[in-house]
DNA sequence: TTATTACGTTCAGAACTCTGAACTTTAAGT
DNA sequence: ACTTAAAGTTCAGAGTTCTGAACGTAATAA
């Protein structure tokens, strides 16, 4: 079957979550069935709707998900995909991540 | 006509870098009819292809252009302290962060 | 074996995106 | 006024997305 760069990375993020095809589905308001496009068909043009949602539950970036090349993320795109991964965390990583943080914020932030 | 809030954004942004409606279709392979659309038609559900280009071009990320409320929704008090201490430090601080942070989830993501 | 359950796969077709070409408007020049 | 050009607007329809429902497969249990 035709393996898209969108769709391996789909299926990865996915099993990496535990996920299966229709709890992805329904996290997104999509159907399984399309989810299995998406992730073997080729070639996959699903709507910013979609890709947006799917990113979001999956915990990266639209342009993660669409960029063809591995990409050097700077400025805000890297900034939301670190935040969006943090609010992922749980409770304790969390706290841990922000003491952390803010020992570094101390000898270093100009 | 039905004004969108993705709609809205493309024309500012737009019309603050000065194309025409023939010139951002010309930058992002699309047609001027459907750059229209997008401004001037609701509801739009444009493909993530089209849209990645035009945020590319227009030189915002695609989650800017989609997210209809605030870009952050904030859970929690101390997350939102947190990200706005993030959001100040320097690049090469937030670069080192991000990636402490990318290894923290490695081991306690699941 | 025969359920039962959970997950993945296939496919017809309604609904929608997106284009090309024609058309309208606006503005500047003569 | 008339011409020309540049920008915006409209629309039919080819082609695509996306769903719901049916089907396949594998594992577990009685």
């Amino acid at each position: 079957m035709a393996e898209t760069s969108l769709g391996a990375k789909i299926r990865k993020l996915r099993e990496k979550k535990q996920y299966t095809l229709e709890k992805l589905a329904d996290l997104t308001s999509s159907s399984k069935s399309y989810i299995w496009e998406l992730e073997n068909k080729a070639p996959p043009r699903p709507s910013a709707e979609k890709i947006s949602k799917i990113a979001e539950k999956l915990g990266v970036t639209v342009e993660y998900l669409l960029d063809d090349q591995a990409i050097i993320t700077v400025g805000d795109a890297a900034d939301a995909r670190f935040y969006r991964k943090y609010q992922q965390m749980n409770d304790k990583t969390k706290a841990k991540i922000r003491s952390f943080v803010d020992l570094w914020d101390e000898d270093d932030d100009g």
